[in-house]
DNA sequence: CGGCTTTGACCGGCGC
DNA sequence: GCGCCGGTCAAAGCCG
């Protein structure tokens, strides 16, 4: 399989995960410290409590970038509704808010203790809304395991990090990211094993609804597969896929050498919890004779 | 100035 | 009922 072919998996459309991804993933680990700079006092100390206690701290670079494993697994379907809930729910409260403030600035609040009346304002409405909503459906998941360097692998589509947790009984933290192109449902959790801190655990959950934005950037005979445009259908037996990574000299960071990606029947519906995978590692610069292999491991919740 | 990250707070689910 | 934990929100600030 050459390096620009497309895999779709469980409905993510997966292309080109090696030198153009890779190229704009910023090189720069330390994120956390280095923008502790720009957090406002109370914040900054906080911060640095955390890391001086562990929590945060971690974000080192593994020496080895090369041979990326991967397996997958599939989750629970349902998504639609519950988007369309979710908006309808949220835009109802934006009304409210909006309707709480016009009332405050009539009343004539005044200072800080306005603003503070605004903040439980703000903070009950939200409650509120939340509890008209039924049990949130889980999109369908996507997990895999990729040895890397970077927390945040490149995969042609655009994401905004909404969210970072401390993992429990790890000293990484996970991120998460959204998709950025509008409507679009997706979401990924990326976080680094503790126990193999070269290896970075990437989730997806949903379905892109647009055309990867890479795609359209590169514009040539990947426009002229309409497999690569329109997201499919999840399979609940799934095949067996594989991506190939492509290392080169010409990448301005070090990139994978190799990653396969892979999706296996899981027994359980609503949760990955151990899957196996064998890979047939890629004829690369960085493991040109690399043997046939077998992975088994647990991805965590 | 828009897009993005950071980060504390909050919420729901779940186990006990 | 309570506490823990994962996931999300949103304000604040940074960056190009």
């Amino acid at each position: 399989m050459h390096s620009s072919d497309v895999v779709d998996y469980g409905g993510i459309l997966a292309k080109d995960f090696d030198v153009k991804c890779c190229s704009s993933v910023p090189s720069d680990l330390g994120l956390v410290g280095d923008r502790k700079k720009g957090l406002k006092p109370e914040s900054r100390i906080k911060a640095e409590k955390r890391i001086r206690s562990g929590c945060l701290v971690g974000r080192t670079t593994p020496a080895t970038a090369n041979s990326s494993v991967s397996s997958s697994s599939m989750e629970g379907a349902g998504e639609e509704e519950s988007a369309k809930y979710c908006k309808d729910v949220k835009e109802e409260l934006r009304e409210e808010v909006e309707e709480a403030k016009r009332d405050d600035a009539q009343h004539g609040g005044e200072g800080g203790e306005a603003k503070q009346d605004d903040d439980d304002k703000h903070k009950k409405l939200r409650n509120k809304a939340k509890k008209k909503g039924e049990k949130r459906q889980r999109e369908p998941r996507f997990a895999f395991m990729t040895k890397s360097e970077v927390d945040h692998l490149e995969d042609g589509y655009r994401w905004r990090k909404y969210g970072q947790k401390a993992v429990k009984n790890s000293p990484y933290p996970r991120s998460y990211y959204r998709c950025t192109t509008q409507r679009c449902p997706v979401k990924k959790r990326v976080e680094r094993s503790y126990q193999d801190p070269s290896v970075v655990i990437t989730t997806y959950e949903g379905q892109h609804t647009h055309v990867c934005p890479a795609n359209v950037r590169a514009g040539s005979h990947m426009l002229a597969d309409p497999s690569t445009m329109v997201p499919s259908i999840m399979h609940s037996d799934m095949l067996l896929h594989q991506l190939v990574h492509n290392n080169t000299t010409t990448s301005r960071r070090p990139t994978p050498a190799a990653a396969l990606f892979f999706t296996t029947s899981c027994s359980s519906p609503t949760r990955m919890t151990s899957c196996s995978a064998s890979s047939h590692p890629l004829p690369t610069e960085a493991s040109p004779n690399a043997a046939k292999r077998t992975l088994h491991f647990t991805v965590p919740k």
